[in-house]
DNA sequence: GCCAACGTTGGC
DNA sequence: GCCAACGTTGGC
């Protein structure tokens, strides 16, 4: 099982608006990186879902729930989305700031990418931040 | 609102 | 195929 990391902007798409819908299409990823790491999740892997722009910071747990099919916002047929379900809410957000002032997570994607809105986390990390989220 | 990073477009 | 110009994202 994989990990990744997502990021919404939380006035367009937020943690609280998936737990509203339970399952939704993660939609609107037009950028060839993000594509690939969409296409290579895997039904079951988590993400972490992080709101970028308002919040700046780590808000949720998410699941895979279906694996990359045609995106329904794309006419081209070009683009790929997933689907997934929102799964735990952190019981406190993980900001950006404390990522980065963290050395255990001196070597995510994310923080090397700051514009890669779907990025690989390792099994590592992601058990970091969620022990952030509880500390 | 500004700026850095980076992706895309278009002229040559 | 290179590179300048431009647009977008995201942090501050």
């Amino acid at each position: 099982m994989n990990y990744w990391l997502m990021k919404s902007e939380p006035d367009v798409f937020s943690y609280d608006d998936l737990v509203a819908k339970g399952k939704a299409e993660w939609d609107g990823v037009r950028n060839h990186t993000a594509q690939i790491n969409m296409k290579a999740m895997r039904k079951g892997d988590l993400a972490i879902f992080y709101h970028s722009n308002i919040g700046v910071e780590a808000v949720g747990i998410m699941e895979i729930v279906e694996e990359a099919a045609p995106d329904s916002t794309d006419e081209t047929g070009k683009w790929m989305a997933v689907h997934v379900h929102a799964r735990e809410k952190l019981a406190k957000p993980v900001t950006l700031k404390t990522m980065k002032a963290d050395s255990a997570l001196a070597g995510m994607v994310m923080l090397r990418q700051s514009r890669l809105s779907v990025s690989p986390v390792s099994k590592v990390e992601f058990d970091h931040i969620v022990a952030l989220s509880k500390a």
